[in-house]
DNA sequence: TATGAACACGAAACCGTTTTCGTAAGGTTT
DNA sequence: AAACCTTACGAAAACGGTTTCGTGTTCATA
């Protein structure tokens, strides 16, 4: 790389002091105009730009926000991204983004070197591993730094700091009752094993719809995928039962299940309705398109961010952890096209 | 934030020098034993971490890849990110992700905002407004100032520097190919506008392919689809002609054509075949699951980021720009099952 | 003519770390 | 006893910028 210009170069070559050449820069009135414009055009011609790293170590503040998510090729996480970009640039943030690609161990990593003070603050999801593990020691260092911190979507009581979620329980009632009015009777739950906190939640929701129109929970109706497995004979099992409802937690099972349902001779959804989660594209350009609970991903995104930044420039701000819920839409498609 | 300890207080407290404390930190020979343990045990107690900018201003060095994309929400592009920061992180490198959102104006502002040294080098995919444009000049002050650059995949002849593409022409033609063998006569292409490069590549390959089956190219069977306006409308028009191959250059295209065969009451793939492009979740879950070429996102990440670090590490390297072609698979699905 | 602004600029400290170059104290050779 | 070598540490500069606090002119006012 091409030795860069600096302050103390223009100062040297046009015979004047650094601060002049700083002053002068900032068009500062304590610079005569003549000097100005000399310096200015010299930055200009030989195209100076401040050295951030100088500005960063003065101004103790990076202007950059780290984002760790469990994964990265996952419409949810990529319009989470997209969102939590979105409303940084607005306020003059770049964001650094790192993947803990579901794994304990990487989390750690990642959390460690974010937490050096190459970024202002942190915005993550917790990876499936540590979920599981129930380990959170290595937050503990995050939260006694006071460095700002928001949790999202995948989130867990035990860590003390701002969190912003979607409404889960809500969204797998109203997944729920949805099917329900669809005069469904045998709904089954596809979800994620109960560690996972959003599918421990949703499932939930799914409970309290039954309940309400006094059905009994039959287990037998219920599959928690075991994601290191090959999904589809997971689901296949469930269809043994006779089932006219699914309701997945997330697309790619709804997806699985539509398969099924259509190479078992079921009609979507005139034998069977099928409702996912998170809005993706392959909900979209399934056919029958599938009717799924809308994340608001992008708003999520934009929510923590803000939620983090206000962390970041009011030191004074309430101490307490503030929590968001974003409600979640059902958005209807074919796949439960009432009959 | 908590006032983080430095050398210097460590120095302060322990009355020794802030040279001492980091010779010590460093277990260099030139400190006691004594001395060494000491300071030591004072900076694990107080949890003592280097401060990341403090480094980077003395080291002139980040270890930060900056990546520009034109959008994230897209199953190539995050399977590209996956891959550029699965190499940084062997290398010891954190990836800085920023998006032009397919604004030429943001793709000038995130290129200046990154070139001002907060990243070691840049990594980036030119959005479609400035391919459009044909306005490359932001682009001169990176090559001219020897800022490690790659481009990969929506690249352009006019900028010097290191490139990773597919072999766009080659994967256009293998999957036109594929459909002529399929038996297919009209064989229509749904592509981007030819400011796109990778989609007038594509379509070469799709002319070169049927040329050597001494077909003419019929244009009325190209659409050029404009993403201002609605896009199923455009595809429509081209089956307005009889015809029984669909050849489109993303998955979203495929998934249109395919949703309007089976309105018009065609059968995929006994009627009319249809390939698309890049292997996406779309593709792999609709019914029937679309024939794709797969594009490789994820080596073509590693691949740029390879590159990248080789330009940033060694300073003697040969000058002249390096283009890898990565070669892209057809990837049989059910959309075009041989009759 | 003395007083005091107003103006235009420079010196120096600071952010946190590393590294080069002393140097004082003590020990070992001749 | 002179000459030299270790050992163990500190002072200072450097990275690139900002900011506070002088300070020497010049010019207007009392």
């Amino acid at each position: 790389m091409k030795q860069k210009i600096t302050i103390k170069t223009i100062a040297k070559e046009l015979g004047v002091s650094s601060s002049t050449v700083s002053k002068a820069l900032k068009d500062s009135h304590e610079i005569s105009k003549e000097t100005k414009e000399r310096i200015q055009a010299y930055a200009d011609h030989y195209n100076y730009k401040p050295n951030h790293l100088a500005l960063q170590l003065r101004n103790q503040k990076t202007k950059v926000i780290g984002v760790i998510l469990p994964k990265i090729v996952h419409h949810f996480f990529s319009t989470v991204i997209s969102g939590i970009e979105d409303g940084a640039n607005k306020k003059g943030y770049n964001i650094m983004v790192c993947f803990s690609n579901e794994s304990y161990k990487k989390e750690v990593e990642t959390l460690k070197v974010l937490s050096n003070g190459s970024v202002d603050g942190i915005i993550m999801s917790i990876a499936r591993e540590t979920l599981h593990n129930k380990d959170y020691d290595h937050f503990k260092g995050i939260v006694s730094e006071e460095i700002p911190f928001v949790l999202f979507d995948r989130v867990v009581d035990e860590i003390l700091c701002d969190k912003v979620v979607v409404d889960d329980v809500g969204a797998g009632y109203k997944a729920t009752k949805h099917l329900l009015e669809n005069g469904r009777k045998k709904i089954a739950l596809i979800t994620t094993p109960n560690h996972v906190n959003v599918g421990a939640l949703r499932r939930q929701g799914y409970e309290k719809a039954l309940i309400e129109q006094y059905i009994n929970i039959n287990t037998g109706l219920i599959v928690e995928i075991d994601e290191t497995k090959s999904i589809k004979p997971q689901i296949e099992k469930v269809f043994e039962n006779d089932i006219d409802g699914v309701f997945a937690v997330n697309e790619i099972y709804a997806a699985n299940a539509m398969r099924i349902a259509k190479e078992l001779g079921k009609s979507v959804p005139n034998d069977i309705s099928i409702i996912g989660f998170t809005d993706g594209l392959i909900s979209e350009y399934s056919s029958p398109s599938i009717t799924t609970i809308a994340q608001h991903g992008f708003t999520m995104g934009q929510q923590a961010v803000d939620l983090l930044i206000q962390r970041i420039e009011n030191d004074a701000i309430d101490f307490r952890p503030k929590k968001i819920v974003i409600s979640s839409d059902l958005k209807l498609r074919e796949s439960t096209k009432s009959m």
